[in-house]
DNA sequence: GCGATCAGCC
DNA sequence: GTTTCTGCTGATCGCG
């Protein structure tokens, strides 16, 4: 710190131009590196620092500056469309509410749903009713909700993805250049900016097509591969709970087998509702599970989701164990880490808040989980990118998506690439269970079919 | 300029 | 003491 201030007295002091200027900043310069380093070695980050944080600097700086590319007329042709129909819902809107108003304002949405036409406000925020899709999805009976939901989403596609997207083509690379930030998140995990790559559009059919502008160019083929349930099989791993792990062995559908256990059937008597409801309670347990959570998340009562946390636990005794260790070893140690040592600080894990000390628990449970993950796919990365260079393959990497890679491969190395980048991703870091990585691959990020080993 | 709200992804 | 289940980025509104 006194070094930093040193700095900064320096910077406002001194001319850059002035001689003497650069020695004194490299004085400093050197001064800091040394102590950092230190730092990092007394608290045993030094190897995530030199063997997997700065060497991936070279491969991010490559995606950024080689970037995606994207086709304009695609995008032109969506925003067009989105707009017609921004423009219908706009005018059955008005028409519902019987006036003129700014749709896009949850205060002026709010006076109209909950004032003029009187439907019952289920939940409020700071300001005022919550006008949240949480929200109108249990009001959408009336045609006026259905149809706000709807423009939401349309608004949503055009303002954020096709028109800001259509802006950020590179003019000289007719792509896309993203930005990786490597130090924002508190888990160990990527962010990317201007514009954002990891929040593009998948879940729904109309959010999708905005994918289809990510394209290959001509004689290649985008190469996607993901990791498949990486956060729970490392909770396998990291918990030691033989029950989970056999299930990932097993290679059957994990969230119908956790409902088989925590309900009690077989394999083949797990409904749809029953797998759905497990699969809720997985993400639960990876987000650091509370009844509280859990119930607002499949509609259940605080008592009934506390019902089935308290089975999960009873069928993987050692999650339990685990979980309760991590909150325990936050509180005694005053961090939580990482399989890389990545270290996330927890102070609140003793306050007297009750909130607080709850979210921090839960972040105590998450945080190994999630950040584990992502040093397990920069990892990947640095071993997909070094081969990639030995097997002297053109094959690029584009974009990391927190468990999938983006690839974009010449048509005569799809084959060699395809089982290249399998096989760095699934061997990358043994664990208890093993790692499965699906492969997929197409002419735009849309329309991608699975790659077939015979292939 | 900034906080609040909402919504996109993992 | 009575929680809005992790981690992010960004568009928009509306106040100051």
């Amino acid at each position: 710190e006194s070094l930093c201030d040193h700095f900064h007295e320096s910077q406002t002091t001194m001319d850059p131009k002035e001689p003497g200027y650069q020695a004194v900043y490299l004085r400093i310069y050197k001064k800091v590196v040394a102590k950092v380093k230190k730092e990092l070695k007394d608290n045993d980050l030094w190897s995530l620092y030199e063997e997997l944080e700065l060497p991936l600097v070279t491969a991010l700086a490559e995606m950024e500056a080689h970037g995606i590319l994207v086709d304009p007329k695609k995008l032109s042709v969506i925003s067009q469309e989105l707009e017609a129909t921004m423009e219908k819902l706009t005018e059955t809107i008005y028409a519902e509410a019987g006036e003129e108003f700014n749709i896009n304002s949850p205060k002026q949405l709010g006076v109209i749903l909950f004032e003029k036409l009187g439907l019952p406000v289920l939940k409020r925020t700071k300001t005022g009713p919550s006008t949240s899709a949480e929200v109108l999805e249990e009001l959408s009976d009336h045609p006026i909700v259905a149809s706000v939901l709807e423009y939401r989403q349309v608004a949503k596609l055009k303002s954020t993805y096709t028109d800001s997207l259509a802006e950020l083509i590179s003019p000289e690379t007719k792509r896309i250049h993203t930005t990786f930030n490597q130090t924002v998140t508190a888990t160990g995990r990527l962010s990317s900016t201007h514009p954002n790559l990891q929040n593009i559009p998948v879940r729904t059919k109309e959010g999708r097509r905005i994918r289809e502008a990510f394209v290959a160019p001509e004689g290649h083929v985008l190469l996607m591969a993901d990791y498949s349930q990486i956060e729970l099989r490392l909770l396998a791993h990291l918990s030691g709970d033989q029950v989970l792990a056999e299930a990932f062995r097993s290679g059957q559908d994990i969230h119908a087998q956790t409902a088989a256990e925590v309900f009690g059937l077989d394999l083949d008597e797990v409904t749809d509702e029953e797998r759905s409801a497990a699969k809720a309670i997985n993400f639960g347990i990876i987000y650091g599970i509370s009844s509280f959570g859990l119930a607002k998340g499949i509609n259940l009562t605080r008592a009934q989701a506390q019902e089935y946390i308290d089975s999960y636990f009873l069928r993987y005794p050692m999650v339990k164990v685990y979980l309760d260790g991590l909150v325990e070893q936050g509180k005694k140690e005053g961090y939580v880490q990482t399989l890389s040592k990545r270290r996330r600080y927890l102070p609140n894990l003793k306050s007297r808040n009750y909130a607080l000390r709850s979210f921090a628990a839960r972040t105590a449970m998450n945080t190994p989980i999630q950040g584990s993950a992502a040093d397990i796919i920069k990892l990947a990365m640095l071993k997909v990118y070094r081969a990639l260079k030995d097997a002297g393959l053109k094959t690029r990497l584009l974009l990391q998506v927190h468990d999938e890679l983006v690839l974009e491969t010449p048509l005569d190395e799809l084959h060699l690439a395809a089982h290249l980048v399998k096989k760095q991703m699934e061997e990358v870091y043994p664990l208890d269970v093993p790692l499965k990585v699906g492969v997929f691959y197409g002419p735009n990020w849309r329309d991608v079919k699975s790659f077939d080993y015979e292939e």
